[in-house]
DNA sequence: TCCAGGATGTTCT
DNA sequence: GAACATCCTGGAC
């Protein structure tokens, strides 16, 4: 999802668009951190078992966080979008989200959310459906090599041997938060 | 019905 | 760098 656009549809004219620059990965069962561990079904839970493409948004600490299902049917994971760099629409970002510094826009997954207008609404779209309200594409232009990077995740409690924390490195809009 | 706690952000110093 | 505002979910009872 690293490089891709996330896209925004705001009726006829009017488009949010940015693009992943930071991500994190959460598995199934033998993930602590992840909804899906012990694979336990809740209200929220159930989401992760969805099918790849399907958008899963969850509230934490009064924000929403959005994340893409990845994996196949019944075989729960998902990634979490944490940190976008702002392409398209920034004046309706600035507006849901004020602020002074233009890289405290989108630098986070709640910030994020918040400046896109993303909220429970949401839960359960297709990103890959042309039609859907937010899809996910690819660039525009490709952009030029992009350096990626791993780390472990952010604010997890019980986290994995595994780095699954992924960013291109160098953005300014990464969340810079000490794991 | 109640309560602890979290995939966070802001505002202090 | 640390405190706290925030608010929904799910497990306990």
């Amino acid at each position: 999802l690293l490089g891709k656009v996330i896209v925004r549809r705001l009726g006829a004219e009017k488009v949010l668009a940015g693009a992943v620059v930071e991500t994190e990965a959460y598995l199934g069962a033998s993930d602590p951190a992840s909804k899906a561990y012990l694979g336990k079904k809740t209200a929220t839970s159930k989401w992760m078992w969805a099918k790849a493409g399907t958008v899963f948004v969850y509230p934490v600490h009064g924000h929403w966080l959005f994340n893409v299902i990845t994996a196949r049917t019944n075989t729960p994971s998902a990634v979490l979008i944490r940190a976008v760099e702002p392409l398209a629409g920034v004046d309706i970002m600035r507006a849901n989200r004020p602020v002074s510094e233009p890289r405290e826009l989108t630098s986070g997954p709640g910030k994020f959310t918040r400046a896109f207008g993303i909220c429970e609404k949401h839960l359960g779209l297709d990103v890959c459906d042309p039609k859907s309200e937010l899809i996910i594409s690819d660039a525009p232009r490709q952009p030029a090599k992009v350096e990626v990077a791993s780390a472990h995740r952010i604010g997890v409690a019980q986290d994995l041997p595994e780095k699954l924390r992924f960013y291109v490195k160098g953005n300014v809009y990464v969340s810079r938060r000490s794991a």
